[in-house]
DNA sequence: CATGAATGAGCATTCATTCAT
DNA sequence: CATGAATGAATGCTCATTCAT
């Protein structure tokens, strides 16, 4: 597992290397952690940014953000589960400022023409970049329960997302 | 703290018990978790189904559980801080079943008319449930963030979860 | 369970009494235990009394006193385990003690005639005691071991303790 | 003390080293007593047959085994308290069928000659092997009532030993 | 006397971290 | 740099014992 609960003795073993090995490169696990939330922040960022269409209208562009997010999701269950947990653990908060700073530099390139011309609702670019996250969180929550039926509930995430962000 | 990291000597100090006494109520630590997560459930669909307008139309309805929602975790930070937590707890899986059967059906009946007029986009309850969670979170982290502007950010919310529930 | 791993809750549960009860009658768990023994001790003894064959000739009365541990063993094997787990518990000296001496003085009125005259190989009378016990235990562990086969075991057992304590 | 009640604290300290370090060589408590008790074993069983005399006649090859086992439990009281209490320890059941088939096993290879000979009564070498421990037993118990006397009760154990394996 | 809720010392076990090699 | 054996503090849990009722 690569969640918080893996101790340090199996992630050395996955990892190919001695126990001992591991704090030679991280002073404690916490900051092992630390690397790995960044890590998967940016393998994600990478994922979303491959072949934006810049010049596509603004649904259509954040259509794409919203089918990229939840097909790494369905790619890399075990990695968005690792990030779920990395999410409500306390010690690595510096880490998690980090990401967050560098994920809404990113989306923020992308919808700064957006939200002036008026075609978004007004609104921070980290409650926007949350309000995706969060709605991908349900329509995995919501598939899980009913055992499948992935494209039905990223449809109706979609239109919530876009109902929620885009003006009336 | 209420989390799950919280060690059973400390709850039991911060319960003013001795460390035995929390097993001779509860069989073991996963248990008595479960329990409080079900306690801060009901806790929270008291307050919000208290006052409900059942007169008024969906969209003064809904506001009013947003409402209701931004001002119990407003004045309960520390109770909800601790539902999130356990929200992530895989071994509480039982006890977070039924608490949205509870919740769902709190809500069903308030919100099936609507569904059926189509006064609200068709969803799954528990979906729009989670939305509205999912909502509230956000705006107390940007709010944690900002150092304030609760009212900001409410109203910044509420625009979001009517946008995504309501029919375009 | 009537062994010493059993609770003092369970213990008061089976007796039918609360907790605390216990308590009021023994000081402490080991003074229970202590009592335990010597309960069982007594029972054994009057089983084994019973219907003693004072007239018949010494290997008779001997073959008498096997038969009937052999019987209560057979038809009692928690008291049985009960003694074996007590016979190593170090904390109860006292009372096996006592219940050794109990033992060997009623044992000292059946025999001692039989030593005097030479009937019996010189030995002393615990001596002689723990054999029957110990020959008893290990009918019962062969027949376990084999499933079965009490009566062939019994006599191979009564075979050695003849030929242990007769003279030759 | 090396039994069962021993906590891993107790038996760490004893063995010099850390709590921890005793998990990484043994997976349990059970699995350390397991292996305790298979290695007292081994070590009776290699100072019984140490030095056997293979071609002296059967009364005296017995005497050899009798008396070595009164000389190591001389010698080794702590050991054979251990061997005492790990015996009626029932998580360690596998360990004890093991070690008992071994004990047999050496001594099946000793006697079989003279049990087809008919030079020793006829009877399985489990229940010859257990005589000789039982009777081993009492005699350091006798000895340690009397405070003394270990040769005196010695002569007394292998005379009913003999009396007991050999035929009439 | 009888009760049983409350206690807290004690237990086996885990695991992040250290350090001699 | 890499290793992995050793560490010991911390954890969830048990249970003999106490004591107010």
């Amino acid at each position: 597992m690569l969640g918080i609960a893996a101790s340090t003795s199996r992630i050395a073993k996955d990892a190919g290397v001695a126990e001992g090995t591991l704090f030679v490169y991280f002073a404690s696990k916490d900051e092992l952690l630390s690397q790995l939330y960044l890590d998967l922040k940016t393998d994600l960022r990478i994922t979303l940014t491959a072949g934006y269409p810049s010049r596509a209208n603004v649904e259509d562009r954040f259509r794409h953000l919203w089918i990229r997010l939840i097909e790494w999701r369905a790619k890399n269950p075990e990695k968005r589960e690792a990030m779920r947990q990395l999410a409500v653990y306390e010690k690595i908060t510096e880490a998690k400022r980090r990401a967050e700073d560098e994920t809404c530099t990113d989306i923020q390139g992308m919808i700064e023409q957006d939200l002036r011309s008026g075609a978004l609702r007004e609104q921070p670019v980290a409650f926007l970049a949350r309000l995706m996250e969060g709605l991908a969180d349900m329509v995995f929550e919501m598939t899980a329960k009913d055992g499948g039926r992935l494209d039905e509930y990223s449809r109706l995430g979609w239109e919530a997302l876009w109902g929620a962000i885009s003006p009336r």
